[in-house]
Formats: C-alpha cells, sequence, structure tokens
DNA sequence: ATTATCGCTATACAAAAGTATAGTAGTATA
DNA sequence: TATACTACTATACTTTTGTATAGCGATAAT
C-alpha cells in the first residue's frame, strides 16, 4: 500500500509482474464467498445490515459483519450511522465500487463464451 | 455443470443470482493464489513444467502440478505430452484462456483506477 | 412481563487452501 | 559410481476461510 506501487496501466501491462500484482488487486476486492453477494445486493440501492441478510438467506452475521468491514477497509463501501430508536446503519458502494460494475460485465460475459466453449468441446 | 444453466447474457445481467453465479464461473477459474501467475507465464509462450516452476520462484511443484490439472479441467490449458527423453510435457493456455486477456486488462485498469480513488480519501 | 427488532460480537469448531520436505522412475552425463 | 535432469507424487502439517450457535444492549410493542 505504498506509494511506490503507484503504476500505470502501460507499465503494468509491459511487466508480467507489475500486471499481476494489479490484477490481483482487483481480485483481492471480491474475492471469498460472499464479496460477489454483498455487492450484487447493493449494486442498485443502498441497503441495512438486516436488509443485506435477509437478500443473502445463508450468510450468517458473522460472516456479514466480517465482508462488510473488509469492504469497508478497501474503499468498496460506505457505512453511515443513523441515530434512530433503534439505530440504524445503512451500506452503500462507493463511486470506485460502482465502476466495477463494468469489470463484473466483461467477467459475466467471458464467464458465458467460456462455458460454451468448453462444452462444445466434449 | 448442466445445460439447464447456459444462460444469455441479457438473462444473466437481469436477474441478480444468475448474474452472480456467471461472474463466479469467471472468478473460480482464475481464484488461488497461483492461477493467475501461471495464466500470466502463460499468456504469451507455451510452456514446460519446470520452465514455468523457475518463472514463478516461490510455487513449490505440488501447487504446480495441482494447479495446472485444474485449470486443464477448467478448460484453460492444453496439456501436450512429447515423447522425447527425457520427456518433455507442454502447457499452454486456450483460445478461451487467451480471450481472458481482455477481462484482466479490464481488472488492471479498475485495480489502478481504484487505488488512486482511494488513496485519494486519505 | 415477555417477546421482538436492530446491528452486531464471542466462542468454538470444521473445511479448504497452501506449505514444507522428501522421494519416485527413467535416462544421461561426469 | 555418483550426480543431475524431467515431471511430477506422497505425507504431514499450518494457515486461512467459513460455519454453527449463542448471546448482548438498547428500545418498543403486546
Amino acid at each position: 500500500m505504498e506509494i511506490e506501487n503507484l503504476i500505470s496501466f502501460k507499465e503494468a501491462k509491459a511487466c508480467p509482474i507489475q500486471f499481476v500484482l494489479a490484477v490481483n488487486d482487483t481480485l483481492n476486492v471480491i474475492s471469498g464467498k460472499w464479496k460477489l453477494p454483498i455487492i450484487g445486493s447493493l449494486l442498485f440501492e443502498k441497503r441495512r445490515f438486516t436488509d443485506i441478510q435477509r437478500n443473502i438467506p445463508k450468510i450468517t452475521p458473522r460472516m456479514l459483519s466480517k465482508e462488510l468491514k473488509d469492504l469497508e477497509m478497501n474503499g468498496m463501501v460506505k457505512r453511515t450511522v443513523y441515530d434512530t430508536t433503534p439505530i440504524t446503519v445503512e451500506y452503500e458502494l462507493t463511486e470506485s465500487a460502482k465502476l466495477l460494475g463494468d469489470v463484473l460485465d466483461k467477467m459475466l460475459e467471458w464467464g458465458l463464451q467460456h462455458r460454451e466453449a468448453t462444452i462444445a468441446k466434449n
């Protein structure tokens, strides 16, 4: 996380190691069993804790709490506490996280083509 | 891996669950500590086992072997055995795997912008 | 008084992923 | 005869990741 790690697209593409590191940055932000469902749940609207929990049936509060903290630390999610009774806490994607949508689109597209390509070979 | 899982891009984008499933397909193919380095190592040329090992200094043969099998099973890598002495085994990316390059480009691009965006907020 | 809701945390455990280290079979070179 | 190369496999272990289950403190409704 040091400044020296700041590299440009060109530099990263030219050097395989920098390339892998930079792509890994993205990968880390969405890896794990629950990050994608959580991001998916927040893609179109803000939500509260219990709200997300209901939206992702099998997640435990422990995991949801942990992953939300993780996402917050990585600049993916903004957490806002409202002093109501009972307390309400709202989670929403940051602007940067919303841009991830484009990447996910590409992943979706490739995933579908790859499935067709590999099934075709059987 | 059943036919019923075959869905279109439009269907997948419309339905959050299908969306997450299809993106996960892509994610699974590149997740784990060593898949990206291995794919990176094979992006521009075919390589042999020991060759890849030298290219990725800290990988153990156990991990390399396991991940290569995994990648082969997922239609990412083609393995060819040559009956020389000693035996040579060549690994190369499939056509479908090479297309993943575009996705990785997007991930690289987003990773760099995200890093700048989150550093800017400190 | 009991139950429910909100947003979690604590503890203990199981499963998955990765590491360390050694060794294999076959051939070939010093 | 000893060592090295190729392409791995075997065994045992540690670390990371995820699960299961229970409970907390504040408030409010029944």
